[in-house]
DNA sequence: GTCTATAGGCTGATAGAC
DNA sequence: GTCTATCAGCCTATAGAC
């Protein structure tokens, strides 16, 4: 998953300091997702990165500047992801299963990113800068949007925006988040399932929620 | 939240033990809870509970062992609420119902559990106990078992009992889990909702999949 | 059972050489 | 930009007094 600087190995001269910054990225997503902030070591993750551990202090000014530099890239996609679904004039049911679609994706793109917010949630954000809380707020705002307009044009029964962003950004964030742990259960033979395809669970998910959302037939 | 044992205050004789031994598993619910195993820190442990730092090897020998306490405590409550869903002799989708009322409801009782729970999940259980895995894969099967009995009868549409477990799992556990970053962004003014109350978002999640896993009506 | 004092390991950060 | 060496702080665990 890491890929690990080949220019930047002996010591010496000529490195490309981008593949070190990014190297340094992707085994921190990988270490930060697994343990937590605390539990990921500095060291560990400079070698899993390839890289020596100064290097974290050099590119991100330490291990908080390094962990918000993830949050940086991740936000940053994830703008742009959702961005055009409010705009889009269809039935909120649709809107829904793009919006389910977008948040999707991007957890397929990152399988490390669930983790990793779900952490910050557990926490209360307390290793995230307040700036981000701010694009999560316009998640919540973009599917509230949408469920009132369904509720409005009768596409939804009356349900609750809070309630239904918590069950369509649940049971997502949970499926990837669960990986790990879903991966041992049955590698372990607990659990006697083959392994899920992402992309269907998404499709699942899409499902479940048009029906459950569709108002009562009044036949 | 943690009762601090007023017996156990100034040093001396007579104690409880068993208020330091609750006051600390309390405390250290709490604190692993929005921490981590790594982030919560023996030390505040003990402050919170009101006791001195040397009673955790004491009485748990140990950091881990106050850790697997916590879950030793939940998993036995867990097994008994879930006693008698499986037996009984109810459609599918109302022996769904009351496995989301079951788990719903231990959540609504142990606010915490349900963090202390999926930051297990998040690191493939690295910090618990191999026998606890047994528990957590039979949760696991009685959905199976619920979601196949659903599909043969008739009362649910074909879906897959994997996919419906984790999203039934999923939605709850992220809700509750999700409580310390819902009340600060409410309390910051960033989302602008009431404080929703848990009992009507199990009903909500009961409704939804209720709706959701019926069949296709023929008519 | 509880408390104090301390040992010992680990961790994050950085100064300075290259 | 990268690496080595090192330091100061923190954290868990425990020995021994009460």
């Amino acid at each position: 998953m890491v890929r690990i600087p080949e220019v930047a190995k002996r010591n010496g001269r000529e490195r490309d300091p981008a593949a070190t910054r990014e190297a340094l990225i992707d085994a921190a997503t990988e270490l930060f997702a697994e343990r937590g902030f605390d539990g990921a070591k500095i060291d560990a993750i400079a070698s899993r990165a390839g890289v020596n551990r100064a290097m974290v202090s050099y590119h991100f000014s330490g291990k908080k500047g390094l962990y918000a530099a993830i949050f940086e890239r991740d936000i940053a996609e994830i703008r742009q992801e959702f961005e055009g679904i409010d705009a889009a004039v269809v039935p909120a049911d649709e809107k829904l299963r793009r919006f389910v679609a977008a948040f999707g994706g991007h957890h397929i793109r990152r399988p490390y990113w669930s983790a990793m917010m779900l952490r910050e949630v557990l926490s209360g954000g307390r290793h995230i800068e307040p700036k981000f809380l701010e694009t999560l707020a316009r998640i919540f705002a973009l599917v509230q949007k949408i469920v009132e307009q369904g509720v409005r044009e009768g596409t939804f029964r009356p349900v609750d925006p809070l309630f239904t962003h918590h069950t369509v950004a649940g049971c997502i964030v949970f499926f990837f988040a669960a990986r790990p742990f879903r991966e041992r259960m049955i590698a372990e033979g607990r659990v006697n399932v083959p392994t899920p395809d992402p992309a269907q669970f998404i499709a699942h998910v899409q499902e479940l929620l048009t029906r459950g959302l569709a108002p009562t037939k009044e036949s």
